[in-house]
RNA sequence: CGGGGCGUAGCGCAGUUUGGCAGCGCACUUGGUUUGGGACCAAGGGGUCGCCGGUUCAAAUCCGGCCGCCCCGACCA
């Protein structure tokens, strides 16, 4: 391999700067790169097959997580009945302002109005009380993939839509115990998942009482920062404690003979973590995908000339066949554009890899190569191709990964006071570590004044260190994560 | 739900002030020449001007009502 420098050319604007407006440079980009489009309902988009293809990915890699992990799949109805949802108070009261529902079927009123769901735990633990009698049921480990719909004020593509695609998880097991080891599972799944395959780094932890999960006893979460530095929720796990069985009546006769009340968990992930991507990782020239869930990891441009058109071609349809079992390559043989406007399409759509095979790569024996994340451009000879193609898309997820925690770290402050904690919101943005004496009202407070929330309270390393509460100066207060967020 | 903006060809817009043939750029179709960082020439196709009503000889334009989308807030994955 042949280093050829960087391509640092200024592409053609098609999509506002992200520097210059990141809100704008956001939608431009979902819509440009047609990863979506707006449906006539509000709030509602469709998933175009680009972006699906991406969700797919996403799927995929995760699904063999969940399924490793002793989960299998299942399907629950898509209509909840009103009384179901209202029968536990907290979920109730947090869900109820967003829902939509069914009043008429056809053209007759219904006896009583559906929900359409925005969550399953209702209608699935209506299910479980059913199938669950004894501790020989325990655990029920089941996830389903669906859509859910909340009816939300304001939206955005991928990070707050109406309706969405999401995973869900929900366990049933005999002891809390078991319930906080699985919530903590599979957070650790949901970590491992979103930095190894999406190469975005995140910091886990729990919740306070006034952003958890309505219905839950315990919410962790795993959050990521935003190139805008804002921070994004990227999954939950929610311990639910015995709040659910004890109204939908999910009890078991355990080994002592007793009847008790299961515990439960769920968790979930959704389509957001598309907008996590686009806002970690794009750039001013477009997107910029992980090559573990790119939709294509490497597009062969062909240089079709007149007098090589046939040799070219060859070479372009050669290199898919041999390489098409083991990558995700395509070719773009439209005769229609030229090499240039190929070449920032791709790169708009965020493609890993570029090789470019033209009349003198021919006579050169080999391609040349640009790496999306750098720019980067080289000259690959034949023979290096199959062990270099592999290594360079490992480098290239790796490198993003890299950046983005490097980013990240630029952009995570620690602060001892109040008006450094505000100074620091407001000029700085990103992550703010502070602490924090746990109490809702300094929450609050700082929330109404700063906009920034509490993202999380990490897991302690080794000794926890403790402090004065940043707002009340209270001792022994812990630390925790402060960002303005999504 | 409050504040702001916008609805005219697939997309982006002009035209609305001062009523008078519905236009421009890109995209699209056909033919030709091109092709190593968004090629060029020529000829074409495409419209319920968001919807309903009113004023008028005449409405994209004026008046009334309604609907939708986007952005910023408050609420949320």
């Amino acid at each position: 391999m042949q280093k050829l420098g960087v391509n640092d050319k200024e592409f053609v604007k098609e999509v506002t700067p992200r520097s210059e407006d990141f809100s704008q440079w956001y939608l431009d980009l979902v819509l440009k790169t047609e990863l979506m489009d707006y449906a006539p309902v509000k709030g509602c988009m469709a998933i175009r097959p680009y972006g699906y293809a991406i969700w797919e990915n996403m799927q995929r890699l995760l699904d063999k997580r969940i399924k490793a992990t002793g989960h299998k799949n299942a399907y629950f109805p898509l209509f909840i009945p009103e009384s179901l949802l209202q029968k536990e108070a907290e979920h109730v009261e947090g869900f109820a302002p967003e829902v939509a529902m069914v009043t008429h079927g056809g053209n007759e009123k219904l006896a009583e109005r559906l929900v359409v769901r925005p969550t399953s735990e209702a209608i699935i633990c209506s299910m479980y009380a059913k199938w669950i009698q004894s501790w020989r049921d325990l655990p029920v480990l089941i996830n389903q993939w669906c859509n859910v719909v909340r009816w939300e004020k304001n939206t955005r593509p991928f990070l707050r839509t109406s309706e969405f695609l999401w995973q869900e998880g929900h366990t049933v097991h005999s002891t809390d115990e078991e319930a906080e080891e699985e919530t903590l599972k599979m957070l650790g799944v949901y970590k491992d998942f979103v930095e190894n395959e999406l190469a975005v780094p995140v910091i886990s932890g729990l919740k306070t009482e006034k952003e958890k999960f309505a219905g839950a006893l315990r919410t962790y979460s795993i959050e990521a920062l935003m190139a805008d530095g804002k921070a994004l929720q990227a999954g939950t796990s929610h311990n639910l404690g015995q709040h659910f069985a004890k109204v939908f009546d999910i009890q078991f006769l355990d080994k002592d003979k007793q009847l008790k009340f299961a515990w439960q968990t769920s968790w979930g992930v959704s389509t957001r973590l598309i907008g996590a991507v686009i806002m970690v990782h794009g750039d001013d020239r477009g997107l910029r995908l992980p090559p573990q869930i790119a939709p294509i990891q490497v597009m062969v441009v062909p240089i079709i000339t007149k007098k090589k058109k046939e040799e070219v071609l060859d070479r372009a349809r050669n290199l898919l066949s041999d390489f098409g079992d083991t990558l995700r390559i395509e070719m773009d043989d439209r005769e229609e554009y030229s090499p240039g406007w190929k070449f920032n399409e791709w790169e708009m759509k965020g493609v890993p890899l570029r090789l470019e095979v033209g009349p003198r790569d021919l006579e050169q024996g080999g391609v040349s190569a640009v790496r999306r994340d750098t720019g980067e451009k080289m000259f690959i000879a034949d023979g290096e191709l199959p062990l270099l193609l592999p290594s360079l898309l490992v480098d290239i997820q790796e490198n993003l990964f890299r950046q983005a925690r490097d980013f990240r770290e630029k952009n995570t402050s620690r602060v001892d006071s109040y008006d450094q904690l505000k100074e620091t919101i407001q000029e700085k943005r990103g992550f703010v570590r502070a602490f924090w004496c746990g109490e809702g009202r300094c929450e609050e407070e700082i929330k109404n004044e700063t906009k920034a929330t509490i993202r999380c309270i990490p897991f302690p390393e080794g000794d926890q260190e403790t402090g004065l509460c940043c707002f009340c100066g209270k001792q022994h207060s812990k630390m925790v994560y402060f960002a303005r967020a999504y």
